[in-house]
DNA sequence: TTGTTAACCAAACAAACGTTTGCTATTCTA
DNA sequence: TAGAATAGCAAACGTTTGTTTGGTTAACAA
């Protein structure tokens, strides 16, 4: 139990962010030890010393990045009292933050749990840290009531969820902005796009 | 050029339903050939004798697919007229695929053609002929002007892609069906879905 | 300055990987 | 019914995989 002291030489941040980059742009499976040792600068027995298992450093990867996108998410939307406007700033981070920011938080949008079976609870518990935080925002909104079917706020949740998760696939930098996409998402889901007359058709 | 003779004893069909079961639950790094041939209760060997390679098995798949999803939307949506209908019809179509009625459709959604590099334009290349019947039904869709920005039609469907797409990592099945989660989708993007105060604020 | 140990290196391990090769049996054609 | 092509089997190929083991060096506490 007692504390181990770690030297200045320790190379586990670097460690981290290779394997935090190739992770987000080859995968679980896609990415070998020997890739990220290289990468890192290290030689592949040497990633034992900081982590038992392949698995484990995806996890350590995986837990950074939910670390990074809960604090950011925090501290941004702390500033906003509008309910909207919190759910398009949470987006807004999330998106800035996949895309641009860390690629840890990209590992999280493209690794599966179940890519990873020995981790795949852990990974999941990690995720929901997160989710739990979009949730609370999407049960905050004023909702006017529905024409049709009543509204289900879980599936609108998971509707904004996988929206803005699938912005990892076609994001490129020097088009669209993530502040715009995001203002773009809650435009579309709290302005009525359909023209009046054909409501009540 | 001539063309080959099939015999009746041909395994290529139970082949390519082994092998889009694992792919679409395992993934492509994750599945083997070998998980494969056990599958379909050949050898490694074998599959050599209708594919050439790993990727060229996955893109066979992949494109089956591709194939169902597009026949069966074809045929679905040309039963309707009303824009924000033949959508909803499509999406219903898309979830019912993905999630229960075919395991190639769910590799299309599963399998990102960057894994894949050997046949990625080609994954593409499939994966757009779908997505363009998507894209037909969105730039159809009328819009009533916006509040705030101008709307965006192509982060609309790339909006309406990323949520339909996620369902299959959320959905389950006993729980809200395909067709109600497609009529939530629809119902949050045309009907407003902020009280009309705080519109002008 | 000495002793300890954190942080690696160097080299190998067994297993799993995608794939190839040579051969055989079954099906169909002529 | 003879011949040829199909659709495999059986066994191995070389490579890559995640991982282990034993030794080495440099940083730090005393």
């Amino acid at each position: 139990m007692t504390a181990v002291a770690k030297r200045s030489n320790n190379r586990n941040e670097a460690l981290l962010d290779a394997a935090s980059s190739l992770f987000a742009s080859g995968g679980y499976g896609g990415t070998s030890m020997r890739n990220i040792a290289k990468a890192s600068g290290m030689l592949p027995g040497s990633i034992y010393y900081h982590y038992p298992s392949k698995a484990d450093l995806l996890y350590a990867v995986y837990a950074r990045g939910v670390d990074m996108i809960c604090e950011r998410h925090d501290r941004m939307v702390a500033a906003c009292n509008d309910a909207w406007k919190r759910l398009e700033i949470a987006l807004a981070n999330h998106i800035l933050t996949v895309t641009e920011t860390s690629d840890d938080v990209g590992v999280m949008n493209r690794v599966l749990p179940d890519q990873v079976p020995e981790r795949s609870t852990d990974l999941i518990a990690q995720r929901d840290r997160y989710e739990q935080r979009i949730r609370e925002l999407v049960d905050a909104l004023p909702l006017a009531p529905s024409g049709g079917p009543a509204h289900d706020r879980r599936i609108l949740r998971l509707m904004i969820i996988g929206a803005t998760s699938w912005t990892q696939t076609w994001y490129r930098s020097g088009h669209t902005r993530p502040e715009a996409i995001a203002a773009q998402f809650c435009a579309f889901l709290k302005q009525p796009l359909q023209i009046q007359q054909s409501i009540q058709q």
